[in-house]
DNA sequence: GCCGTTTTCGGCCCGACTGTTTTCAGTCG
């Protein structure tokens, strides 16, 4: 059983846990474990057999029991009896927002709901609201969440969430009473995957500001409405939460709603060490509960507030708790990838397989982006639902580039076209025989076609990475966000291989894959493999989307050292080279 | 269930908002 296999089942136990009304402590315990395992850059089967299971912070002899349990067995007795003794539509209903452990027993003993379909049956029939601690208004937002997440999924794609905040943003910055505003939680830590979104403003007129916030043009309804905080829906059924707060307060505000909620608990867990204590009002030195301006340490940013924790500055999209205290502990955070460090886009496609960009609409657009480089990598003839190119239409594409970097080069412009491709993996080869990759000046590999059956999909994309004509393994996982799960495949195994072979992997910056995921890259860079940011772009609009992939290459900390499309074009041409001399 | 230069037991981050209550429980982030 995988890192991630069993850091669902702990999940899972976390919510059954929760659901029987333990002790959220507990609940918290198991949760903390999930992470622990799935952020462990070695095997966990190494970890257990060495008997080393204990000495990661949040496993103790309960846990490392159950998990050693888990990874030998592949079962686990104490969870199938906890599964068994919860019936299954009450993790359901733990999804409906106002439900939690305590109303969900009460719905249970007192009129037998174990599913969403009884309860929206009871609420129907007014029952719910008879119920004490229920009303007529509790019931009806009931049936209303129940509804809503029929209608709208609960996630959304970072690049959604983004296109919602910039005119609210906007209209915060145009407002006279704000002072300071800001994006925060998972939308300013750059998750992939955002729940609902955050912002924050400072103000002395709060009131205002929250009422001309819910009559924005996008809002559709309001949820809450109070002094300090509103939440609304958006069009499309993504919340938008608003706190407003006084400008002495913003930095520490900020931190607060950036989170991540473990972030967070580390942070305050720091003041308390201090003999402080800190909130969403700020750092104060008392033991006690206080929001006394008298015994606040003010910070006029972000930056004064971790200085004060003895912790050099955190860039938002670090604070997972993730190995980030340690480093701000010992020296400051390394200069994370910035959009401006990039040089060129290595991942594109055109009209010659299922791009809508021709070569010269492609070489106007990379050089009006100021773009020293941009490489073609249409797809190869066994993606034939995407026109896949087969040789004979490869060298023709060859030749164009070739005439459009001679036709660039008299006119003394300072970009280059690279003739590349994305070639796929396929069952037992490259769908291009090594001749004709050689042949190109850069070769992507992905695999479209996946096996159902992990080692095989690590073998595949193995021997793509041994291939000396291959420079880098394209969204090594093929997940789409939110509508398909990774196929099976051992990455540390692949990344291993990578280091091995001086191939490069692409963060795919498609907002839809974002691939391979930012948790596996500080792993990687530590092994020494080198990143390929990918805008895997097929449309005009798509170059914005290595704008997003640098938001999520800074979750995977990586610099701008570690990025291949950052190195200036000489220095480029050196390292395509190198691979093809090594092996 | 975890953890410990204040602790091996008693803590564990903590405040806002809603709705059902007449002072607070439950939920949320």
């Amino acid at each position: 059983m995988n890192k991630e296999q069993v850091a669902a089942i702990l999940t899972e136990i976390g919510t059954l846990l929760e659901l029987k009304g333990e002790n959220p402590f507990k609940t918290r315990a198991y949760l903390n474990a999930a992470r622990a395992i799935e952020s462990l850059d070695e095997p966990l089967e190494k970890v257990v057999a060495e008997g080393r299971l204990d000495q990661i912070k949040g496993i103790g002899e309960s846990l490392r029991d159950k998990i050693t349990e888990l990874v030998t067995t592949g079962r686990l007795g104490y969870y199938e009896e906890l599964k068994a003794s919860i019936p299954p539509g009450l993790i359901e209903l733990l999804e409906i927002p106002g439900l939690g452990p305590k109303r969900i027993l009460t719905l249970r003993e007192k009129l037998g709901i174990e599913s969403v379909d009884a309860l929206e049956k009871a609420c129907r029939e007014g029952k719910v609201a008879t119920l004490p601690g229920f009303g007529e208004k509790t019931q009806a937002n009931l049936l209303e969440g129940i509804e809503r997440r029929r209608k709208f999924a609960s996630q959304h794609l970072l690049i959604e969430v983004w296109s919602a905040a910039e005119p609210l943003l906007e209209f915060l910055r145009q407002h006279p009473d704000v002072i300071r505003c800001s994006p925060a939680g998972s939308l300013r830590r750059n998750k992939e995957v955002i729940g609902d979104l955050d912002l924050l403003a400072s103000s002395k007129n709060p009131k205002q500001v929250l009422e001309d916030f819910t009559r924005q043009p996008a809002v559709t309804k309001v949820l809450a409405k109070g002094d300090t905080k509103a939440s609304v829906l958006l069009e499309g059924g993504l919340q938008a939460d608003l706190r407003v707060v006084a400008d002495r307060e913003f930095p520490f505000a900020q931190i607060y709603f950036t989170g991540s909620k473990q972030h967070n608990i580390v942070m305050r867990q720091r003041a308390i060490e201090r003999g402080l204590r800190l909130n969403e009002y700020g750092l104060f030195r008392s033991k006690e509960e206080t929001r006394d301006p008298k015994l606040l340490i003010p910070c006029k940013d972000e930056a004064e507030v971790f200085q004060q924790l003895g912790l050099h500055y955190i860039p938002p999209e670090l604070r997972e708790d993730l190995g980030e205290f340690e480093a701000a502990e010992k020296g400051p955070i390394p200069r994370l990838l910035e959009w401006t460090d990039l040089k060129g886009s290595l991942h594109n496609h055109t009209t010659w397989s299922d791009g809508h960009m021709t070569l010269e609409e492609t070489v106007q657009l990379a050089r009006s982006l100021g773009l020293a480089y941009w490489a073609v990598t249409d797809h190869s003839r066994s993606s034939f639902q995407a026109n896949g190119l087969d040789p004979q239409r490869l060298r023709q594409q060859i030749r164009a580039i070739r005439e459009i970097n001679q036709r660039l080069e008299d006119e003394g412009a300072d970009f280059h076209l690279l003739a590349g491709t994305e070639v796929d993996i396929l069952r037992d080869r490259l769908d291009f025989d090594d001749d004709l990759l050689a042949e190109l000046d850069f070769v992507i590999a992905s695999l479209h076609v996946p096996a159902n059956n992990e080692a095989e999909n690590t073998k595949r994309l193995i021997r793509a990475a041994q291939n000396r004509f291959v420079h880098a393994l394209g969204h090594p996982t093929g997940r789409l966000l939110l509508e398909r799960d990774p196929y099976p495949v051992n990455l540390d195994a692949v990344i291993e291989a990578c280091a091995e072979t001086g191939t490069w992997i692409e963060l795919n910056c498609n907002p839809h894959r974002f691939d391979m995921d930012w948790r596996h890259w500080p792993a990687a860079l530590r092994k020494g493999v080198r990143c390929v940011l990918g805008p895997d772009a097929h449309r005009r609009e798509h170059v914005a989307y290595l704008k997003l992939g640098v938001g999520i290459a800074r979750k995977g900390w990586l610099q701008p050292r570690d990025v291949i499309n950052t190195l200036p074009w000489p220095q480029l041409l050196k390292a395509l080279q190198r691979k093809r001399q090594k092996l």
